[in-house]
DNA sequence: ATAGTCCGTTTGTATGACAAATGATTCGGG
DNA sequence: CCCGAATCATTTGTCATACAAACGGACTAT
């Protein structure tokens, strides 16, 4: 789920510009950032601010400082992937083809097995969240609703989990999901196509059958992927075609 | 992997230290921290230093500082649980038998699969990576030893899967093994029984066999689970004795 | 050639000041 | 008496400045 508040104090857009300017590549590893009194003027802040997005950046494991030396990109291995701000930096310019595929694989991953966890140990208030997500997306209107209560549906599985460190993993589906929701707004026509396998797995976790609610979510997320690159080589032959 | 310095700054300190007041429970979800002027002098570091290290924790969800009202501790269900601070404070008193199982239940998910997709895509540095892991751990002396090889071994199979989203979940893999040989330290009579298990896992990656790396990794999860039982009922026995 | 020392550079920490936001309190009108 | 609006105290957010500490390269003496 989304921190409480979204707004970007100063600190915020610091480090996002820099977050974006390192996961962008712009500004590779190995290199070293300006020091921190040019950077904060050329950025249009104070020191103090500056120094706060850095020391951020450097628990997401972007960067390194040191004294007398200055911050030091860090290689991509000790990056922080699993952040919801390095996955976001990441979708920022339109997402690679392969770094989709990388967020596909990892769905494959957890959101199966966490169904079929859910089914063996969700307890009746959590059926009901996700009963709840499902309904909504019944119910949505517009591909917004629909992608709000589909969120919320893979949340509520993940939570259902009794897992806590399952559901710190929601990161990862929120940008997989997102970045389906901005690569398949062109053919915006069926955007409730899933709503069966939806529908499936809530059936499944109600009914407590593991292996059903792992197989119907493993399929749900076969088939998206399989949209994807639908929508994905249709980009393709435009580009060609330009 | 480790981030290259470990030292701990003055911040870091600080850091360190309400993190830990914030995981153990010991200031709850809900409460507000004492004022930073405050906080800072009954820690003895300046208020510089006390606010990078909030701004840390925050950035980790532990907190929310809001200006006018002060620092809140934010509800567990924000928490960055993945990160790997927060991994190490929950196990920094005695992890609960609860936790201990939250974190083999990832592995079950996590490893088999990285085995699996490791035998698909690996390539040759990768895979002589995994062998010279496993020559170190075949060649431990100590319980340190091993336990160095073992994390190396892991980190190699996921970093041969080609994700690196795969690999930045080595922090829960690093953080199981590691409460694997604190809690295990005193039958360290015969700590290598798990090698003929890693070297099938090496085998099958090398001859590109998912599925036996897959089965092989599971069994040798399930394995070392059930060891960690029997010392855990062992240690029940001492209390109940005691 | 090499080890040790000096010195400039850059980050780390401390301090003091003010701006901005928040929530409670007070005040005024109905 | 109730309710809304202005006011105020409190706390974090940001800025500016100063100095300490660590690092790395240059220089020197042996």
């Amino acid at each position: 789920m989304k921190k409480p508040i979204a707004v970007r104090s100063l600190y915020g857009h610091v480090m996002h510009e820099l977050g974006q300017r390192i996961v962008s590549g712009k500004v590779k590893p190995g290199e070293i950032l300006p020091r921190e009194e040019t950077l904060a003027e050329s950025l249009q802040v104070s020191r103090t601010a500056l120094r706060e997005a850095l020391k951020v950046l450097s628990a997401k494991g972007l960067i390194e400082s040191r004294t007398g030396v200055g911050a030091r990109v860090l290689e991509e291995r000790y990056w922080n992937q699993l952040d919801a701000d390095v996955l976001a930096w990441r979708c920022a310019s339109m997402p690679t083809d392969d770094f989709v595929d990388k967020l596909v694989e990892m769905r494959e991953i957890i959101e199966p097995a966490a169904a079929a966890a859910a089914a063996r140990r969700r307890t009746a208030p959590q059926l009901a969240a996700i009963e709840e997500a499902y309904n909504a997306m019944d119910a949505a209107q517009t591909l917004d609703e629909w992608s709000h209560a589909d969120l919320l549906f893979h949340d509520a599985v993940l939570h259902a989990t009794g897992n806590e460190l399952m559901q710190s993993l929601f990161s990862v589906i929120e940008t997989a999901l997102g970045t389906f929701f901005t690569l398949s707004a062109r053919n915006a026509g069926n955007f409730k196509y899933s709503l069966p396998y939806h529908q499936k797995v809530l059936e499944a976790i109600r009914r407590k059958q593991p292996e059903v609610a792992r197989k119907t979510m493993q399929s749900m997320i076969v088939d998206s992927h399989t949209n994807l690159q639908r929508s994905r080589s249709s980009r393709t032959r435009k580009k060609a075609s330009a």
